[in-house]
RNA sequence: GGGCGGUUAACUCAGCGGUUAGAGUGCCAUCCUCACACGGUGGAAGCCGGAGGUUCAAAUCCUCUACCGCCCACCA
């Protein structure tokens, strides 16, 4: 019965409008508190914390892969009845933040220091308020169903305390302290930070051969050296023990160039005898490695260098003057007054600060620092135990060797914005008060207190996130029911920076894994390769994509790459591609809508036509792999699934199969089928919901105006749909069949307006019988007029294409269509490809040793298929006889 | 210097010991058939980087090697 203009208007739309539901939906959800835990449940828990994107960020590739994977995994625990929580929130970013407004106040004329520390902060916090929840509205526009009434941020009142908590147990159980030591000084940032911040790249520089005139001597000892300026620093010269060329001149001293200081000529291991002279000068104060001979051998620790980047009152007439500037000062003092020998090109590897690439200055200062080495072994050991699991493991064995060889965190940053580190210390004794409360007096004497200026890194904050998003130190009831948390997702370039970080520090302070298992996603690039990065000019801005396909078609593309790689390359192509996805789903739902109406009912009983109980028995298979993938956080493999069956499957078989049923049979047929149909949508919709939220939910809300919304359904159970052997056995059967006769079709190009009356040839009465039954829904497939078992003896008419199937052949008689040349190329091309088959299997058959050690299982599936491939081979070459016939 | 990835169809990737190696995009042919031309149908396209080895069987495991990339590292 065709269905009325009226009717159809009625139903969905020709497209999803993306851009107009979007946002309803998901203001609904919201509103509607879906996203919220339900801690009354009992059952399973699945509670997952945002790896928190920095206030002054905005949204990049990386948060929406991230994102959507916690997204699918989220939705999909809470399908499954689980009792849910994500918590969002955003991370204090100290440099970051303190940078982008610096600039600001640089551009109304300010600067921090004038503003002083109270009223600066004041600002940041101002602009926090203004700017800060950019990201946090972006990532609702990707569909995050957070639970938003848990957000958190790391300065807020609760995490300060947590921070606080944390630093002053630690210090009372001495992991922290402070010290002088070399740290790492970026002198635009104006602030130390940790080994880890810094990067390392290799530059072109030069190495410089310098004399150093030894005591009462007229001679000279040669050192190489690629940082002349720093020989203001220097303390002594060392060469290596067994290095029989210097050791005369061990325990002598020597004269520092522009300098009237003498140092001692040392001995130490470290030194190398094949670099450069053999001989090395030590200035403790501006590199790691000569600060720890200087501690070996008691070396005083000059300063050259100074927190600004300026040269200090120690380096003669060159105090005041710029790092950047002063080599190429010094260089011309050493050569005017001839202590310059020489230079010569040198490649070696530079640090940078990981936030503005400015070179660091290595530099000893006063600093905090978390003894790092017990809590690293401890959170070794949880990996290796298994206690917490690396996906992919792969991950286990640079985590180790990092854990393995750790340095102590220097902790203390000369910012402002962040949290102030809780140590005073004694104006008059010179006590350090470490306290969880504000201290009034010294503790020892009375005596005033200053506080300790600095803040803590960002990071430490950011170590303590599992936890202190759920309330510790207080015992709250979100802490008891929501931790350990189930999973961490998050790119494996934060691998050190937080993720053995928080298991360090959940570890030590709530004695328990932070999460249980840890999903390392790849890193978004551009097609080529590259990292994305605004400078490139590459990057491709996710609000854009989100803009031009939806965040359906978005998240599915970055799910579908999210393997156990190192690399996703997006391609926007892709994106294009996957938005037909959605339309394709869009469009069976409208087609579903049209015959189904509101409110349909959905199938309680087991289905006995045979569509039903084929596209059940797919269905059923089809949850348990989801189910499968998704617990091994295989992503790319959940999208592949879903992808195939919706379109290749039901799209392309299942649909079509019940067109029949739905416009000829019986008004019982009809309702037994629609129910089927509606059960299998609504799965349907609900196994790809976690990856898209959006059009499932809205074509869901069409179908069941008055039904709760569909991310509230329960994810269904593959026992839910009976499996049915025989309907697969059968609807193999019928796909072949049909394939055959439109491979003759268009094989011979025949025209689709010309019916076609096919003929079957097979031995196995229950498929002739089911293919009778099938007849109409098979005619329409075929675009045939009709269709019938070939007759006992019958053979093949004159003017006719074949197709050799295992159980049978298919005769399409074309008079008029048929081309003698074109089917005997066809046959073969057939014949030939059965061959090599029939080779390859003979070959193993005839192998003794395949027939005795290959699992009989297997030798005896050769043995069929040589069989079957035998059988089509004979009827091939029959056919081929038969050609001349044609002509 | 150490470690870790990658190398499979024109492009982006999946497969990681057992049928004839798959997908998306792109390409070719054809069809606007009553959900969808953001579609249907059919098709072309790969010595699975190279060389050895293990195995009855290798894209898949091992060794070596080439190229690309990443991370770590105190020879100035």
């Amino acid at each position: 019965m065709p269905l009325s203009e009226t009717k159809a208007d009625e139903g969905l739309e020709k497209n999803f409008n993306f851009s107009e539901a979007e946002p309803r939906l998901y203001q609904m959800w919201e509103q509607g508190g879906y996203f919220a835990p339900e801690p009354k449940k009992t059952g399973p828990k699945f509670s997952i914390v945002i790896p928190p994107p920095n206030v002054t960020g905005n949204l990049h590739m990386g948060h929406a892969l991230d994102v959507t994977l916690q997204d699918i995994l989220t939705r999909y625990h809470r399908l499954k009845g689980d009792d849910t929580v994500w918590i969002p929130g955003c991370d204090h970013a100290g440099i970051a933040t303190q940078a982008v407004v610096e600039r600001a106040l640089a551009a109304e004329g300010l600067e921090r220091e004038k503003l002083g520390r109270e009223k600066f902060v004041e600002r940041v916090w101002q602009w926090k308020e203004t700017y800060g929840s950019n990201i946090v509205r972006q990532l609702r526009r990707l569909g995050a169903s957070c639970d938003w009434s848990r957000e958190r941020f790391t300065l807020d009142e609760g995490l300060s305390k947590a921070v606080r908590e944390v630093f002053v147990s630690l210090y009372e159980e001495g992991l922290i302290y402070r010290g002088e030591r070399i740290i790492n000084w970026c002198p635009h940032c104006r602030t130390a930070v940790s080994d880890i911040e810094v990067e390392h790249e290799d530059r072109a520089d030069y190495l410089y051969y310098l004399k150093y005139p030894l005591q009462n001597k007229g001679e000279y000892l040669t050192v190489a050296t690629a940082r002349p300026e720093t020989i203001f620093g220097d303390t002594a010269l060392a060469i290596n023990p067994n290095d029989t060329r210097h050791q005369v001149y061990l325990g002598q001293m020597a004269q520092v160039p522009l300098t009237s200081r003498l140092v001692p000529i040392i001995a130490d291991d470290y030194v190398s005898m094949e670099f450069g002279t053999g001989c090395l000068k030590v200035t403790p104060a501006h590199d790691p490695n000569d600060f720890l001979i200087g501690r070996h051998h008691n070396l005083p620790i000059i300063l050259a260098i100074d927190q600004n980047g300026l040269m200090t009152n120690q380096c003669g007439s060159l105090a005041g003057v710029e790092v950047s500037k002063a080599r190429e000062l010094t260089l011309k003092l050493l050569e005017d007054n001839d202590f310059f020998i020489k230079s010569e090109p040198l490649n070696h590897a530079v640090g940078l600060c990981y936030r503005c690439r400015t070179a660091v200055e290595p530099l000893v200062s006063k600093q905090w620092f978390v003894s790092s080495a017990p809590l690293a072994l401890e959170a070794s050991k949880a990996v290796r135990e298994g206690r917490v699991k690396l996906h992919p493991a792969s991950w286990e064995k640079t985590y180790f060797e990092w854990l393995d060889n750790i340095r102590d965190w220097c902790v203390s940053r000369q910012l402002w914005w962040g949290h102030q580190i809780p140590a005073w210390y004694c104006q008059r004794c010179a006590q350090t008060v470490v306290s969880r409360e504000d201290p009034t007096i010294c503790t020892s004497c009375g005596g005033e207190l200053q506080r300790d200026p600095d803040v803590l890194d960002t990071w430490f904050s950011s170590a303590l996130w599992p936890f202190s998003t759920l309330g510790w130190p207080n015992k709250t009831a979100d802490l008891e029911r929501y931790y350990p948390t189930s999973v961490l997702v998050t790119g494996f370039d934060i691998l050190f920076f937080w993720v053995a970080r928080m298991i360090m520090m959940g570890l030590k302070m709530t004695a328990q894994e932070p999460f249980l298992d840890v999903v390392l996603h790849p890193l978004v690039r551009d097609e080529t390769g590259q990292k994305m990065s605004k400078s490139k000019g590459n990057a491709i801005n996710p609000l854009e994509v989100l803009d031009r396909h939806g965040a359906d078609a978005f998240r599915f593309t970055l799910a579908s790459q999210a393997g156990p790689t190192r690399d996703l390359r997006l391609n926007a192509k892709r994106v294009e591609g996957y938005s037909k996805f959605v339309n394709k789903l869009w469009n069976a739902s409208r087609f579903a809508f049209r015959h189904l109406g509101l409110e349909p009912l959905l199938a309680k009983s087991p289905p006995s036509s045979f569509p039903d109980r084929w596209i059940f028995s797919r269905l059923s298979q089809v949850i348990e792999e989801i189910n499968t993938e998704i617990a091994q956080y295989h992503f790319d493999r959940y999208c592949d699934i879903i992808y195939q069956f919706t379109w290749y499957e039901f799209c392309d078989w299942y649909l079509e199969l019940i067109k029949p049923i739905l416009y000829q049979e019986s008004q019982n047929e009809q309702e037994a089928t629609k129910a089927c149909l509606a059960l299998v949508l609504c799965d349907l919709l609900t196994i790809i919901h976690p990856v898209m939220p959006f059009v499932t939910s809205e074509i869901y809300a069409r179908l069941f105006p008055s039904a709760a919304p569909l991310m509230l359904r329960s994810f269904p159970q593959s026992s839910k749909y009976q499996r049915d052997q025989r309907a697969l056995t059968e609807a193999a059967f019928l796909m072949d069949l049909t394939k055959a006769v439109r491979q003759a079709r268009s094989d011979f190009g025949v025209p689709p307006a010309a019916k076609l009356s096919p003929i079957v040839s097979l031995s196995d009465p229950l498929l002739a019988e089911l293919m009778i039954k099938q007849a109409p829904l098979l005619l329409n497939l075929m675009g045939a007029a009709s269709l019938r078992v070939a007759e006992k003896g019958e053979s093949k008419p004159k003017e006719a294409a074949v197709n050799i199937l295992d159980w049978g052949q298919v005769w399409t008689p074309l008079t008029g269509h048929i081309d003698a040349e074109a089917e005997r190329a066809r046959l073969t091309k057939e014949a030939l490809k059965l061959e090599k088959d029939i080779d390859s299997a003979q070959k193993k058959l005839s192998n003794q040793d395949y027939l005795t050690k290959a699992p009989e299982e297997i030798v005896e599936e050769t043995r069929e298929k040589l069989v079957a491939l035998d059988k089509r081979l004979q009827a091939v070459k029959r056919s081929q006889e038969l050609i001349g016939d044609l002509t």
